[in-house]
DNA sequence: TATTGTTATACTCTATAACTATA
DNA sequence: TATAGTTATAGAGTATAACAATA
């Protein structure tokens, strides 16, 4: 994971720069309307908005017209963050295309868009926060040491 | 992730349907060999084989030359197994591509070809069996309960 | 002593459920 | 009683390291 990688730079990881867009995309909104916009549970969304508080890019302020709420808000630092995050997404994706063409590049995501149309996906959130609980697995059995 | 709810169905995980495919290719190689080439480490593998030969699946058969190695080989109900997982990658192909028509699958397949033949992916592995460790993160702070 | 495979253990990520404060 | 957010806990997946048997 290429991408994981260039964020761990700083300091972030791929969820964190996924809420720190969607956060900039409509500032102000609660954490229940951010966790629901991106898939992501309550309990997951606490741990990494205080990541991301800790390390000075968001805010939550409180919401006068309901104590309950926080709103959301990037910092200034978060807003620089972000664009650090956009240049970084730049360099992924040069590397990551560097055998196509600008043309090739833009077929290419074209066909892509077409089939995440279908498939229902909203753009700028990413699939992997809608986490899918896998079948069990049965566990052991053979293999002893001889 | 759909494939994966697919595969469930079998009673097996996406893993084990990459190593049941790559035993069919190269039947009787070591489990040190599997593992090299889908780069699955020794211990990870085991248990993946556990399940796999608990199934009735995989067989582990001694190798006569060398007592520490086993050859491993695909039973009749591992091949029909294989054979339903292709069915089964089939189906999943025809609703994600469900958008294209024959001629942009064609096109989308050949663009990816190219990018991870760039990207130095070997053909028929997954390249999600290589796992890279995340950056650690840096643990909670705020947000304390008001 | 080096190698193949196994076991023991630890760590990361994510979820579910119980809980607190407010509405 | 219902809702926003938090804390506690558990489970799934994977890794690292110590180990046994064989070379």
């Amino acid at each position: 994971m290429k991408f994981g990688k260039r964020v761990a730079d700083l300091d972030l990881t791929p969820p964190h720069a996924g809420i720190l867009r969607a956060i900039s995309m409509s500032e102000g909104m609660s954490q229940k309307a951010l966790g629901g916009r991106l898939g992501i549970v309550p309990s997951r969304l606490v741990e990494l908005l205080d990541e991301l508080d800790q390390r000075g890019l968001v805010e939550r302020r409180d919401d006068e017209n309901d104590r309950r709420v926080y709103a959301l808000h990037l910092t200034k630092k978060g807003g620089a963050t972000l664009e650090a995050l956009a240049r970084v997404g730049r360099e992924h994706q040069e590397t990551l295309l560097a055998a196509l063409t600008s043309q090739e590049r833009e077929l290419l995501a074209s066909l892509l868009a077409k089939v995440a149309e279908e498939q229902g996906l909203t753009p700028g959130v990413h699939p992997g926060y809608a986490y899918l609980r896998r079948a069990r697995r049965s566990r052991k059995g053979p293999g002893a040491q001889r």
